[in-house]
DNA sequence: TCTATCTAGTTGTCTATACCAGTATGCAGG
DNA sequence: CCTGCATACTGGTATAGACAACTAGATAGA
């Protein structure tokens, strides 16, 4: 339930009640839930606070508002999206694999000039280039250069870098990333990629890049990776605004 | 400007007056808008309503807020995402380019298993089938098979299908498709692929499946689409919650 | 029986206000 | 000089109420 003394907005407790009872079927696809003037009611909230919530679910996809009739639950999403997924880590843990990695270079660099201008770096700032083969239990997954400003992680070392990056970075400096641009393309494996990836050479390959930005726009890094395509389907999830 | 007596929402018009401002270089990236009491007094609104007008903007990435702070205009994105684009055809647009189709086939056949899940479809429910080659600038760009149900598009003919079916469907039928699910994978040409879209076997093709949703969940059709790889690459953009 | 209108219920928009929580700045006291 | 507190800003949460726009079902009249 819900508790006015909690820290937490009531806002938020609601959205949880809310999710909690579609979960559980107290509330049921393609029907209408009480209406905004009963759930403030319930709740004990005005119906603001409770529009709050319910639009914020709305917005989520849990939810869905026709106007003179009522709001009404959304169907299960088919796959589930990857909700601000953004690190090879957390990727392969939500698809219930163990992720390693092996480092191949670790170097301080002068950027490459379109890693450059995708970090909008002034002249003669340095760059991180981190090249490492990413294995999802244990088999090679993908190869992956990344290239981050040494401006904004700067102590970064070589043994920082095996396990979760993000989680090193988000620990040792208060940057959140906020949001995060893909090009994803399909190539074919060169002989070091196969090489790498222990896979036929002409094998098919789905490469991404990745520039994430945080919350003020400021360019973070840029992701170069290198998918085996036999192992690896991107999953994204499209809304009409 | 705003007008108090458009029949347009007073934060939809301010939305677009801010956005305007952000255009127009009067509102500056990384700094801040006028606070939301200065907004509101200006617009002659309540708090409350530049709230609503600003929280929008937030969501669309536009806008960010820092508590203690303000409200700051956010850094431009580097390449525009695909704000809730899910046909050829406003794709092509947007990339500049001119779309056009063959159509190879079209027919009303009993589903395959896999499209009889992914459409949620009873027993002895048919659906079309549409396989067309799709040309950007006139030169070959994409395979597509597309699936509907046939009853949630009865009436549909072989002559609606050479330009967007989107449009024909919104037309004729009150449906607005809400979100869609994209899988994406890199594979090679097989021969007819090859053969249709004018590139050597064993070229790379970037694979997209894409699953469309009405609002009410409602499975609405399934798209497979195969991408001359050397013409195509999928821009995706990612928020975190 | 059919049709038009009424009515009660829904979400959509908006107001005016209040207090909380975080941030920056300036000023007083050491 | 500088430390710490007061203060005046910011956005964050919440209230109570009002009217508009839309929907569905009931009701009355032809």
């Amino acid at each position: 339930m819900v508790d006015k003394k909690s820290p937490l907005p009531m806002y938020y407790q609601i959205e949880e009640d809310i999710k909690q009872k579609i979960d559980s079927g107290l509330f049921i696809e393609k029907e209408t839930i009480p209406s905004e003037r009963e759930l403030s009611e319930h709740y004990e909230v005005s119906r603001m606070t409770v529009r709050q919530a319910v639009t914020n679910l709305v917005n989520e996809g849990f939810l869905y508002r026709e106007k003179g009739k009522g709001t009404f639950v959304a169907e299960k999403k088919i796959e589930q999206p990857l909700q601000g997924m953004t690190s090879f880590t957390e990727d392969m843990k939500q698809r219930g694999m163990e992720s390693s990695s092996k480092l191949l270079e670790f170097n301080i660099i002068p950027p490459p000039a379109d890693i450059k201008r995708k970090l909008s770096l002034e002249d003669n700032r340095e760059v991180y280039e981190i090249h490492r083969i990413r294995y999802a239990d244990h088999q090679p997954m993908a190869v992956e250069r990344t290239f981050i400003p040494v401006a904004l992680a700067p102590g970064l070392k070589d043994k920082n870098v095996y396990g979760s990056l993000y989680e090193y970075i988000e620990e040792n400096h208060d940057y959140t990333i906020h949001k995060a641009t893909q090009i994803i393309e399909a190539t074919i494996a060169d002989e070091e990629q196969a090489e790498l990836l222990d896979i036929a050479p002409a094998a098919a390959i789905l490469h991404i890049e990745r520039t994430s930005l945080l919350q003020d726009g400021t360019p973070f890094e840029v992701v170069k990776s290198s998918y085996r395509a036999d192992r690896y389907k991107f999953i994204s999830e499209i809304h009409r605004s």
